[in-house]
DNA sequence: TCCGCACTTTACGTTAACGTAAACTTGCGG
DNA sequence: CCGCAAGTTTACGTTAACGTAAAGTGCGGA
């Protein structure tokens, strides 16, 4: 069960993107879809790791970046001490990253807090011409 | 007093960018500053919109975002009822848009936090041919 | 006076992340 | 059998955000 499969159109509309870009991901090496003769066959698992690679577009991280995140979930079998303790360092410098982005984005939260304050404020204070009826 | 005035080299040195890149800031309308002559004189304001700039792009902001932030942080006197109102929606905009990056970061943290335990999960577990000596 | 350094403009080059067009195969409903 | 929709490869085009090189300007110090 759970047997489910997509095609490529099918994950290009769900997700909002074209088929290129889908492709080109795969060329990049951020997938690889099992084949059908030439069709592509995509599992769940590779729509997980499309809407991760979503994810880090929005948060501004470059595929390459998005690539070494989903190397970071998926550590293939080369367990050793050294490899983990790179792992390890790996993970910090993303959250590391994540929290200064946390910190931009709160800064930038009240700033705009404060620049809609500002705006109603002006809006009250402004020219009436353009009122169009609320009072009471 | 606070009459200090910044030359783009030590501008460029502080915020740690290139003065192509301020000077292409200018170009794409993100700074105008003051001439001396040819020599383009900083203020401390045109530093502090250097800073917005340089945060948007932590935040994977385009300068054209980045310059439309700064315009909600400056409603040059054009303050008429319709321009804000239409300020406000783009300001409502970002914030929202600042959420949804906030619910990211969120998630990715809490996966990265998972990626972490499994791989110190890892590191106890396995070949212990590169232990250094801890243990007591 | 000439040197060197920081500034300037102009312009072509580069990388990432796709867009777009052309030309081809393949499964399927009529 | 035919055509169309959805898939495929190949390849050139495009945009953003600078890099880099060339060639010139202005100025304080030896």
């Amino acid at each position: 069960m759970s047997k489910k499969t997509y095609s490529i159109g099918e994950l290009a509309r769900e997700l909002d993107i074209t088929t290129r870009t889908i492709r080109f991901y795969e060329d990049m090496g951020l997938l690889s879809p099992e084949r059908r003769g030439q069709t592509r066959i995509y599992t769940p698992a590779d729509r997980v790791r499309l809407k991760l690679i979503l994810r880090g577009k929005r948060l501004g991280f470059s595929l390459a970046e998005s690539r070494e995140l989903i190397e970071l979930y998926n550590p293939d079998t080369d367990n050793n001490q050294t490899q983990l303790k790179a792992l390890l360092g790996k993970i910090a410098e993303k959250k590391a990253q994540l929290m200064r982005q946390l910190h931009d984005i709160e800064v930038m939260q009240i700033e705009l807090d404060e620049a809609e304050r500002r705006c109603q404020d002006a809006m009250r204070t402004a020219d009436p011409s353009t009122l169009s009826g609320e009072s009471a």
